[in-house]
RNA sequence: GGGGAUAUAGCUCAAUGGGAGAGCGUCCGCCUUGCACGCGGAAGGUUGCGGGUUCAACUCCCGCUAUCUCCA
């Protein structure tokens, strides 16, 4: 049976069992910071077992992309041993919020494996969480005992995805390929790490909410929330001997063989190398094609690693051109027929892989020096584990690599110390990841749950305060409503000010902000009333958002709306949108663009925009599933939440977008639209800042002014400006150069004087001379090459010049070869700065210093002249 | 989210708290039939940004930003 039947049989049979087919949710999971990424089918179900009120439906099923990579969820060193775990795999999942249990969940799961994918029954076997007696009870209806194993919490009773939410114990299937395949143990059951029994299908039945400090709260629907690897019923199917033998990954595999000249089968040590390859490919691609960038941070950074460990396996099966771009092709073969998005960024996805492998070679080679550096002069021919570890952790060189180079220079590492190292560096990240965000609660009125927004259609409106919480350093705080026309900071877009008000309390709101539970958070303060005031639960009160504030945010999100537009006018579909951020002054766009922008590319996207604004169409707000949204071409960034109706952003006949934001009705009202500047903000991101509506005006107003003070000063027409300046610099260079050509003169001259009032004196028979004054020159640095002038004019001897400025004289000493033995510049330079009472320093033949009384240079070169008089062989004579 | 590292000329990188450099590249000239090379010369710098310490900061301290890297 083919993989992608397989996929179709549950979905079809879960919808005859009264499931609604959703979607499966992006791999970025949305507004839910506490996830790197989708990790199990429920993530996008989450919210549902906690929410009160209607839910749009109450059974579910999905084909659901999952990563585990990075996080708690991680196996990522596991893939390629094992041939069942994976860093990107699909999860077939069935759901029921509130709805039916334990029952109906495992006879589906029982009739769905027998009778529709035809799995022996007699091969099955399953585990249950050993305090659960009615899952038992309920195999037993199906299985023999011995097939029906207890096991403990940690196998067995699963916790929440991330750190917090929905959790209860489970009940797994497995399937048993027989004792030949384990470990011939007596005791081999569900459970053991040997390869005999193949975990399948996991049930889990949850029951519990858990809480940010660690507690089991009890959910308000229990449910049932099942995940079946895609990968692992198919290749149960297929009878492979791993999941890698499956119609999903086998021509990955040809293609590693075709590009490596080795062979999967043929070279069984070389096995694993395969299999980490054609994991992480599809990782990779689906990543990127989820709109991920590699990075060093986060989301990207997994993503950068994925493609390095492939790109170091590859190098050793021996393949030294980038490859992974190559099969970037194959994988997404294999899967567009499922996710068309990965056709359509096909040559987008190869491309960031391409650039991603070059770019770590470039890395790889450096590790080389790298290496050298930090191991130079080693004596016991051992790498110190501190050296290895520095190398690893801060220089990102390999383990296997650090292998190989040590092996190079005959060297061995000391990877005991090194494995401490690393622990200790885990332990101290683990620990520091434990810390939450923190507000003081000063009240709660329970029930609280998710805060109704109101502010689509409307900027006031009454609500019953629900909490008040106060900011742990600041004096802000933080009022939370059953619903408000407060729009929460989302979406890039910024939150609403406002005022919240009744005949006894006036509550200034500066930001509004959401979590990840949906409770709208109003961040402000009392300007009149207090804090009791509010407490008691029936405090009705009037939330008021500023309609100018809105007003300006919302033609700004708009207008974010028509760049797009422009945006994939001007660079083609290819681009993509990275970040915006919109707020009542500016709009900032985001994009992946791998083109260099020109300012001529940016003056089209204007125009464009500025042309769309003058049409003045209507922007229509629609509500639809995300299915049709996309069907009609809406671009769609993040597939939001639990596949209910999606806003879909209609701006004229030509942009629709899925977007939660606010928008003005027609694009005129935004009137005026320029770019205010374009940067480059890392590898193939580029951003555009734009205003629009007043601060548009502005900002042109900004320029006339600037033109106008311009053409005042030059007394000229502002037409005439460019010509005027052209002219002022080359005439400005020319006197630059007649100015420093008299300057050079000047110096000359000065340094020439100087040094025709030196004084001769002889140390051992040698004549030297010394020469020094006082000069009063703005430029400091002139002083200095007066000092080199007269130095080379005298030879060898003592150059001492002073320079008077701002009532200070810096003071430059030279002292040659010659004499510097006995003269040591920076001996004489702390003499004679305490005569102009300062201080200096230096080196034997160069000191500079500086004092606050010009009046006593001539002392101090007085006392230069002694000293010089002390040591010379007339005073020893 | 936490740790480490880096930021200097177009590029690759030097520079004990005391005068900002090298190699490559660019430009000009010479040599050469021509090219490669060779020789001579020149241009090119807010030492990432902002504070502080100091007579004096590329250098030391603090903060920020960007990039790299390890861990979560």
């Amino acid at each position: 049976m083919k993989s992608s039947e397989i996929r179709k049989l549950y979905l079809d049979y879960f919808a005859s069992k009264g499931h609604t087919i959703v979607p499966g949710s992006g791999l970025v999971p949305f507004d839910d910071p506490t996830l790197l990424f989708t990790s199990a089918g429920m993530v996008q179900f989450k919210k549902l077992w906690a929410m009160g009120g209607k839910l749009p439906y109450s059974r579910a099923a999905t084909c659901q992309k999952c990563i585990r990579a990075g996080g708690k969820d991680s196996d990522i060193d596991k893939i390629g041993i094992t041939g069942r775990h994976h860093t990107f795999f699909e999860m077939l999942g069935n759901f029921s919020f509130g709805d039916y249990f334990k029952k109906e969940a495992v006879e589906w799961a029982y009739e769905f494996s027998v009778q529709h994918l035809k799995v022996r029954e007699k091969l099955i076997w399953v585990s249950y969480y050993e305090k659960d007696a009615e899952a038992k009870d309920i195999w037993k209806k199906f299985l023999p005992d011995k097939r029906i194993i207890p096991l403990p919490a940690k196998d067995n009773f699963w916790g929440p995805a991330g750190d917090t939410g929905p959790c209860g114990p489970c009940t797994e299937l497995y399937v048993d390929f027989g004792e030949e395949k384990g470990c011939g143990k007596k005791d081999c059951m569900p459970g053991c790490e040997c390869g005999r029994f193949l975990e399948f299908w996991n049930l889990v039945f949850p029951q519990y909410d858990k809480q940010k400090d660690g507690s089991l709260a009890d959910l308000k629907r229990r449910g049932v929330d099942t995940g079946m690897g895609l990968e692992r019923i198919t290749r149960i199917l297929q009878k492979t001997p791993s999941n890698y033998e499956t119609d999903l990954f086998a021509p990955i595999i040809k293609e590693i063989e075709k590009i490596s000249g080795c062979g999967y089968e043929k070279e069984p040590d070389k096995k694993p190398l395969f299999r980490i390859t054609a994991d992480h490919i599809r990782a990779a691609v689906f990543l990127i094609d989820g709109n991920i960038l590699p990075s060093n941070e986060g989301r990207g950074y997994v993503l950068r690693r994925i493609l390095r460990r492939a790109g170091m396996t590859g190098s050793n099966l021996g393949v030294q051109e980038p490859f992974l771009c190559l099969l970037s092709e194959t994988a997404v073969n294999i899967m567009q027929d499922v996710y068309p998005s990965l056709k359509e960024h096909k040559e987008l996805i190869k491309r960031v892989i391409l650039e991603e492998e070059e770019k770590y070679r470039s890395l790889l080679s450096s590790a080389g020096k790298n290496f050298n550096d930090f191991t130079a002069g080693i004596k016991n021919n051992v790498v110190p584990g501190e050296t290895a570890f520095k190398l690893y952790d801060t220089y990102g060189i390999p383990k296997d690599l650090l292998e190989d180079l040590a092996l190079d220079s005959g060297l061995a590492v000391d990877w005991e110390e090194f494995d401490k190292l690393l622990e200790k560096q885990k332990k101290l990240s683990r620990f520091s990841t434990s810390i939450g965000f923190k507000k003081k609660t000063l009240f709660e009125n329970p029930p609280l749950s998710e805060t109704l927004f109101t502010g689509y259609k409307t900027t006031e409106g009454e609500g019953i305060v629900k909490a008040l919480y106060s900011g742990d350093k600041d004096e802000k705080l933080y009022l939370v409503l059953d619903k408000t026309p407060f729009y929460p900071e989302k979406g890039g877009q910024a939150g609403d000010r406002g005022i919240i008000e009744n005949g006894e309390i006036k509550f200034s709101v500066s930001d509004t902000q959401i979590d990840e539970k949906g409770l709208i958070y109003h961040l402000g303060k009392l300007t009149e009333g207090k804090p009791a005031q509010l407490e008691g639960g029936e405090v009705r009160i009037n939330a008021s958002v500023d309609a100018e504030y809105r007003k300006q945010v919302s033609i700004n999100h708009t207008s974010t709306h028509l760049l797009h537009y422009a945006l994939r006018e001007v660079f083609g579909k290819e681009i993509r949108q990275a970040g915006s951020s919109v707020s009542n002054e500016r709009l900032r766009f985001d994009f992946v663009c791998f083109s260099q922008l020109n300012s001529e590319d940016i003056r089209k996207a204007e125009d464009i925009v500025q042309e769309k604004i003058f049409e003045d169409s209507p922007v229509a707000v629609e509500e639809m599933s995300l299915d049709e949204a996309v069907e009609r071409g809406a671009i769609a960034l993040f597939m939001e939440k639990y596949g209910e109706k999606v806003r879909i952003i209609r701006t004229g006949g030509y942009h629709t977008e899925v977007c939660g934001g606010t928008h003005m009705s027609r694009t005129g009202e935004a009137a005026l639209f320029r770019i205010t500047g374009f940067s480059s903000i890392g590898q193939n991101l580029k951003r555009i800042e734009a205003v629009t509506y007043k601060e548009a005006l502005k900002f042109l107003n900004g320029y006339r002014a600037v033109v106008e003070d311009i053409a005042r000063k030059l007394d000229t027409d502002a037409g005439k400006i460019p010509e005027r300046v052209d002219k002022m610099l080359s005439e400005n260079e020319r006197k630059s150069k007649l100015i420093e050509k008299y300057e050079n003169r000047l110096a000359a001259e000065t340094a020439g004087e100087i040094a025709a009032g030196k004084e001769s004196f002889k140390i051992n028979g040698d004549t030297f001379y010394f020469a020094g004054g006082l000069v009063k020159i703005e430029n400091n640095e002139a002083a200095s090459m007066i000092s080199d002038d007269v130095s080379s004019k005298i030879g060898e001897g003592i150059v001492f010049i002073g320079n008077e400025a701002d009532g200070r004289v810096s003071l430059i000493l030279k002292v040659s070869k010659g004499c510097k033995d006995k003269f040591p510049a920076v001996k004489l330079m702390k003499e004679i700065s305490a005569i102009v009472e300062g201080q200096g320093g230096g080196s034997p033949v160069f000191a500079r210093g500086s004092g606050k009384n010009p009046g006593n240079f001539g002392k101090a070169a007085d006392k230069i002249r002694q000293i010089i008089q002390e040591e010379s062989d007339d005073e020893k004579q």
